[in-house]
DNA sequence: GCTGTCGATGATAGCGTTACCACAAATTGA
DNA sequence: TCAATTTGTGGTAACGCTATCATCGACAGC
């Protein structure tokens, strides 16, 4: 023996198998397994029947070694997108699996420069056919180049245009921020506030606009800005600060759902009810906000379908088929009971 | 032009390059990359040199089709799992990526029936090398049977011996559950209940085996049944079940921290204070509990752990190496806001 | 009827590794 | 000193597909 054997597995048929069993050559086989249309319908009958007889299933490691592609899809994700990862692989996989396509993940650091280089190892190391990745890592700078250096298609999960990143998918992040401070003025909040995503998140400075942007529309609205990352304890940092003001704020929005429970958190422990003397809004519409209490009112962003979209442009760069269309999200805040009319 | 060509990649350097740059053959390259030990230490160092000043990795395809493996691990998952997964998928990758294996995901649909079938395509699809499968789907019965048959190497994130599955990560549950107990018996509490996981989940038999067991030692202690599965929405109609009852229970144990949402949310509704009136524990550990108000006494599952001892023992099947020893979950409770001294 | 075109198929050369077999050189044991 | 190992290396056949080229009938147009 000289090295390790590889453990023995199975004796799958081949394609000489069905092309023996359909009595034509391998080649008329393959045909059929890429549905290739010059394949006369009873040749083509004949070998799905032999397919189907003996199970065969065309080995993806050999296709994928003659076809130089790899059937893989690769997601780049990071402990912020913890809470809608479950729904982003499902909205991947939906688009994907049928196209012959699986997914595999890969959680990178979030630090910058590190980043790059573990991505584009990643990717270099799985020879995925394409990545999708999400933010903050997509907003990374320099990381679309790195990709595209190393001829990796990719896909931005944004919901705003990243430097670099080819085909993003959009969706109305400004829009969704007027929203918000709409809901909190109807409900007569005049003293308001924003618990921010990072600031070189493109998509929190979207919402942050479109927030402020409305409240100035308004008038007579003060707005009270606090920074936060996405993280829990950001969240509950930002919301002590913004709750030990002076004048008080009576709607705060933070920029996704995580930080908004830390700031239900700080509510309970002062004493402040929440929507009695607060109103809490969220973002993302992740599976947390039913579970809180009192149930969050959030903006809810369709991780999955927007996944599905990605993959879907994703897979047309790959094939170099025709772009699908450029999808836009539709953002709807969803009230729950977390907001409430202002205090007296 | 016959079929779709595959788009054009860049060229890599192959073996053969590696080979000729450093005046040797490519089996020796081969067997460097391999980590054959039977290659001269001058010849080894002047091929590394090579591989580096080529920038050359090796292709994961030709590697893959050549030894009738694809490096792949399979994660098979479902929504039940959504809260965890991000742990399990980093504690797996934690153990799998320094042996060159890449992790590939799969959501499988909770109906028995259907879950085989799906699980085994899957496998079988993207032949990956070895799965990992996520509870409750790793219960399902036949399904280890239905694997082996496909010869994949499977391993259950378990917390108990599932029938069929070759090396299972065992933790404590019963103790587990009889720590639950001992907890809310000592801060006073004598009407208890517990919110069941599904009946043929073992590891949700074991938690209410022992929490049952310990309540019974202590003597004096009534304990009121629901049942659940894992689902939110379930805890909600447990709770609901349960805290209508004539005479209340005043600490609840909830079988997730999902179904333990549930149960503070309802308690919050009916004006019940928690911990004042009603102590509240869960199980997991998950992100959820800091975030939720109060926040939640559960017991700690350190999934991340548990599926790095899964991948461990899975690789060392696949690699017909020695199964590394058995790992034991250590399982703590973890006390935080939501439970407190019974009432009066 | 003869050529041009098209549709359907076969033969066969890769794809980039690993691993079996062979073999020379170095080392050991008597 | 000579056979018996051991050690390091090269040649080369798989691995199971895809894709290029060639072939070969059939059918239409002149």
């Amino acid at each position: 023996m000289d090295e390790t054997p590889g453990k023995p597995r199975a004796n799958d048929p081949t394609i000489e198998d069905v092309a023996a069993a359909a009595g034509v050559s391998i080649r008329t086989v393959s045909r059929v397994l890429n549905k290739s249309p010059k394949v006369n319908a009873q040749t083509r009958e004949r070998i799905e029947d032999a397919i189907a007889q003996l199970n065969f299933r065309p080995s993806l490691r050999a296709r994928a070694f003659a076809m130089r592609r790899s059937f893989l899809i690769g997601l780049v994700h990071n402990d912020r997108n913890a809470l809608v990862l479950d729904s982003i692989q499902r909205g991947i996989v939906a688009r994907t699996s049928a196209r012959g396509y699986e997914l595999i993940v890969h959680a990178a650091p979030l630090e910058a420069e590190a980043a790059i280089c573990d991505v584009v190892g990643f990717a270099e190391r799985s020879r995925v056919d394409g990545l999708v990745i999400l933010p903050p890592i997509s907003g990374v700078p320099g990381l679309a180049a790195a990709l595209e250096d190393a001829q990796v298609p990719a896909m931005a999960l944004s919901s705003v245009p990243i430097e670099g990143f080819a085909g993003v998918i959009l969706s109305e992040e400004r829009a969704a921020g007027a929203q918000v401070a709409r809901h909190l003025l109807d409900l007569g909040h005049r003293r308001l506030a924003i618990i921010n995503g990072p600031a070189d998140t493109a998509s929190a400075m979207e919402r942050r606009a479109g927030f402020l942007a409305e409240a100035e529309r308004h008038g007579g609205v003060s707005v009270a800005e606090a920074s936060g990352d996405y993280g829990f304890a950001s969240g509950v940092s930002a919301a002590d600060h913004l709750l030990s003001l002076g004048q008080r704020p009576t709607g705060i929005f933070a920029a996704n759902d995580i930080m908004a429970a830390g700031v239900l958190k700080v509510a309970a422990s002062r004493g402040i009810a929440v929507p009695g003397d607060l109103s809490v809004v969220g973002f993302d519409g992740s599976l947390l906000t039913k579970m809180l209490t009192p149930a969050l009112t959030s903006v809810l962003r369709p991780f999955s379908e927007m996944a599905a979209a990605a993959a879907d442009q994703l897979i047309a760069r790959i094939e170099g088929l025709a772009a699908p269309l450029p999808y836009q999200a539709t953002l709807q805040i969803v009230a729950a009971e977390s907001t409430g009319p202002a205090p007296q």
